[in-house]
DNA sequence: TATTGCCATTAGACTAAGTCCAATATGAAA
DNA sequence: TTTCATATTGGACTTAGTCTAATGGCAATA
């Protein structure tokens, strides 16, 4: 437990919605997506894997929420461009609603272990 | 992505603090533990997995958080009780910190999630 | 011109987390 | 005597995530 969650540590879990809020707006490849990642003030992804980040890409892509598209022209090195789609847009309506019930519910819990830690009748 | 994120699927996640706030109140055995996450309404725990719950109670004896203890007396089968430790109890107040600023962080990101969906100038 | 550094992506190997299936053993109820 | 609830464990597997490193071009710099 190096890295004990009780100390925030699986945020990364939400860098999906992420991807689809950004790719919502514009298209854009790999590398400008993790640049975009490292900056990103929401939450903290600065310390994110490329590897893992381009695998996740490949994953959406697999699962329909993005398309790809190799651009070969006005750059040095190929790069994957990434598009959302309608499926990718319908994902990021739902995660829209499952974050703020994430919320919620997240903060019922730390409430639920406050008045655990500080029994009723503390108030005299 | 048959459990697709987007649709709230990783809350286990967040057994551990359930776990420490249990057993601040009292020592319980494995499974009345079981019994209560899955009665548990703060959080749906219903489908959480015998072999990881009792994956985890050894995971953070391990790491110091519990103790354990083997009664059998008083019961037809042997019973690992759990107590949390002083380790344990640090462990969730840090949780209770860190369950806030998740929260926060994750209604945070809904915003900006709902934001990038409606720019800006609907309210026409 | 040799080296360093940034861009851009990928592969391989590994660890950790989580799931599924099954086994064990006892006691009570049907 | 079969079934159900209790109580825990083991093995195999999948998925997620991390670390290291390789590729290969371009630009700057020493």
């Amino acid at each position: 437990m190096k890295k004990c969650a009780c100390k925030g540590a699986f945020l990364e879990r939400f860098i999906q919605p992420v991807i689809l809020m950004y790719l919502n707006r514009e298209n854009l490849h790999g590398f400008a997506i993790l640049k975009k990642l490292k900056e990103c003030e929401t939450m903290d992804y600065s310390a994110i894997d490329p590897t893992g980040l381009y695998r996740m890409l490949k994953k959406m892509t697999a699962a329909g929420l993005l398309n790809s598209a190799w651009n070969m022209e006005n750059t040095p090195q190929p790069r994957c461009v990434y598009a959302i789609t309608e499926a990718g847009k319908l994902c990021l309506a739902s995660w829209e609603k499952t974050l703020f019930e994430y919320a919620q519910e997240i903060a019922a819990l730390g409430k639920a272990v406050s008045e655990s830690m500080n029994p009723e009748g503390q108030n005299g």
